[in-house]
DNA sequence: AAAGATTGAGTTATCAATCTTC
DNA sequence: GAAGATTGATAACTCAATCTTT
């Protein structure tokens, strides 16, 4: 879906629009929810194209990555969806198919008979690795902004997400 | 899918990992990008919990704020793809629901044969208005951030989007 | 009754292939 | 042949309903 760049920037036109018809108290957050959908879009789709690679989407990833990083490999499929804040019916679709795949087993819990354990495997910890790996070198070392840049993005997206109850 | 709050910043203790894994070039860049993954899903969630009075997703939202803002109310379908940067099968579809929905009439475009026009109707234009006002008020002017706050994060992104190719 | 998890239905987005018109 | 648009297949997410265990 490439295509050529536009002659102005349209977020920025949007919000002129919102002061042209007087709604000046919306437009900085106008301006900002849609600029954060936008990069969304765009940040998604280069991890989405490192990642096909790896047969892998973002969610899948971060659900191995979250796996690689707990103390044994294996967490409950609940705390799972707390963490990565999905729903659970999404956490139970991502398992099927990491299991499909081979990266990742499905056993009962032994503390609690109502539920499920998921744990990576010495496959899934290798995909993992060498996923971030490219990652790493290919999206989030060169996004093209500056060290300050990331920092004032990170900071101001940390109020959102706790005035949201994240943490 | 309402979950009680963590005891820590998730995104936070990632890049503590990336840190601790010898990631630090990469660090920054995955937390920003997280973050803006994240944002995105809460922010969403809050247009989506707003549209849905209106039976809109924020897809068919943006599309009929781009005719409303257009001098005839009409675009040819290409250049709604163009400008909110989505596949032209997507437009298509959302096209599809807001005739169903009579919001928006597709005709034929007079000037190009190949082409198909779309033309915001008068219900359409009292929706849109509607959906403007409310998401002004309950999500727009009240993110808690502050205007200083909000301009950084539009200037960063801006950025993002203008080494996207965006503009 | 409440919590953990799965299922099936409904919605949306993308891609490749196709059709029409330039 | 290239551009505009649609179609059908595929994949992913969400929700409500359901089932099992606590």
């Amino acid at each position: 879906m490439r295509q050529r760049p536009l002659a102005f920037d349209p977020i920025a036109e949007a919000e002129r629009h919102w002061r042209d018809h007087g709604w000046e108290e919306a437009a900085p957050g106008m301006a900002a929810v849609t600029s954060i959908m936008r990069a969304q879009q765009i940040l998604l789709g280069r991890v989405d194209d490192v990642l096909r690679a790896f047969d892998l989407t973002f969610a899948r990833y971060e659900l191995l990555r979250l796996l690689a990083f707990s103390r044994q490999g294996t967490l409950p499929l609940g705390k799972i969806s707390q963490r990565l804040q999905v729903h659970a019916a999404s956490v139970t679709n991502a398992v099927d198919r990491l299991v499909d795949q081979g990266l990742v087993t499905r056993t009962p819990n032994p503390s609690d008979g109502r539920g499920l354990l998921a744990t990576i495997t010495p496959a899934g910890q290798d995909v993992v690795d060498q996923a971030t790996e490219k990652l790493n070198s290919s999206v989030f070392s060169s996004l093209g902004l500056s060290e300050r840049d990331l920092q004032q993005l990170f900071r101001v997206l940390c109020k959102l997400r706790q005035s949201a109850g994240d943490f």
